[in-house]
DNA sequence: ATAAAATATTAAGCTTACTTAATTTTGTAT
DNA sequence: ATACAAAATTAAGTAAGCTTAATATTTTAT
């Protein structure tokens, strides 16, 4: 597979499990900055391999084969992203593009190297779930929030929710991001706070916080 | 620059750096696998973009310019072999095909995240020098037998003579290899055998194992 | 010195992944 | 129902990086 075939179907896949995801020709072209011509050209093309189910002037899916490699490139980029902010210690503002060039280039033997180095992780640094080598992938929907999360129980933040850089702040501060353990030590009734328990301490959460983040039971 | 691009300056500096290396069109080709009309149009190319020094018939060579962007490459290899091999636990022998494609796709930016990431390190896995960010490297042609350091200096292994698997072996037991900093303790002149330090440990070495070991002053 | 071998070049053509411009189809608003 | 806008398609063309086959030049061996 090329990285252009690549980038088509992992841009279909990605459109398609946007809300309201429709996937036409028009978005694909802009997402990936081409032609509505070339869509259309790639678009046939992937058809006779198999890859995508096209009718000409209709919504163009990705077949059951085609899913699956839209998941394997969706694998590699968050591997990719969460390799090199962890790792490496590189800006999450730079690792998009970054991961997006490496996702083509590398073997799947150092892929499952990178997965293994990091110890097999569920989500990407933007909370973003990571598939598994067989394409599963952790749903974000089977999510709560940590303020409903059982007290006692240990779970893993998929996401947190956008933010104003302020409140931001505090979860930097305190290194509450996707991936982290973090587990309900008490809760308080008389202002619905919580104290919780990350990277070996204990820290008061107010209700507005704890409400945006997105954890799933380990 | 183009992978290919970047690959064709690479292949023209490394044969001329081989012992009586002449870089042949037919070399270059058989290198990368490409046919010599490709060699030809490449040249005559790289030719005009004053990245390589071409008359027909002639043999090619690097301009300046050429070298230096050639180094970088070298460099953008060597960096990604030490990193797939020291830091991901890639075998010796799967490292080269990586690093290959990796070369190409990287930032400048990532290739120094893993550059400082590995400490700037002088030598990949297999002895090679690692050219730094002003295509400045390390002299293998400086290096010295171990049998002839200076005891009590520090020096670091820069490559290590082809071997048979069981000196291969003791080599790897006591993970004595290329970007170690070793020392020698002691000279036994009665059979010209060393005690050196190298890995916070304390090892003899006999003559014959002292002689493929080839190292520079630190 | 010259023929044969080795090497390099030229010419023509291919594939991939695009482009723009013109045309066709579809969806929508009245 | 129909006109129009939006979207998709077709047609023709481009650039990079190759290919093979034919031709030219250089090197080597006698």
């Amino acid at each position: 597979m090329s990285a252009s075939v690549d980038n088509f179907l992992k841009t279909i896949y990605l459109i398609s499990n946007e809300v309201q995801g429709v996937v036409t020709g028009t978005l694909i072209a802009s997402r990936l900055n081409i032609s509505a011509a070339a869509v259309t050209d790639m678009t046939r093309k992937l058809a006779t391999r198999g890859l995508v189910n096209y009718t000409p002037y209709r919504e163009i899916g990705l077949t059951t084969t085609g899913e699956q490699q839209a998941l394997k490139i969706v694998r590699r980029h968050r591997l990719w992203e969460l390799f090199l902010h962890e790792t490496l210690g590189m800006d999450l503002k730079e690792v998009h593009d970054e991961a997006e060039r490496l996702e083509h280039h590398a073997s799947d033997r150092l892929i499952d190297c990178i997965e293994q180095f990091l110890a097999h992780p569920r989500f990407d640094p933007h909370g973003e779930p990571i598939p598994d080598k067989n394409g599963m992938l952790t749903q974000i929907k089977d999510a709560i929030e940590l303020i409903d999360a059982t007290p006692d129980e240990d779970y893993i933040i998929c996401s947190i929710r956008i933010q104003k850089s302020e409140v931001f702040d505090i979860f930097t501060h305190y290194d509450i991001r996707p991936g982290k353990h973090i587990k309900v030590v008490r809760r308080f009734d008389f202002d619905n706070s919580l104290e919780v328990q990350i990277n070996n301490q204990n820290i008061l959460l107010s209700n507005t916080l704890a409400c945006k983040i997105l954890c799933t039971k380990n």
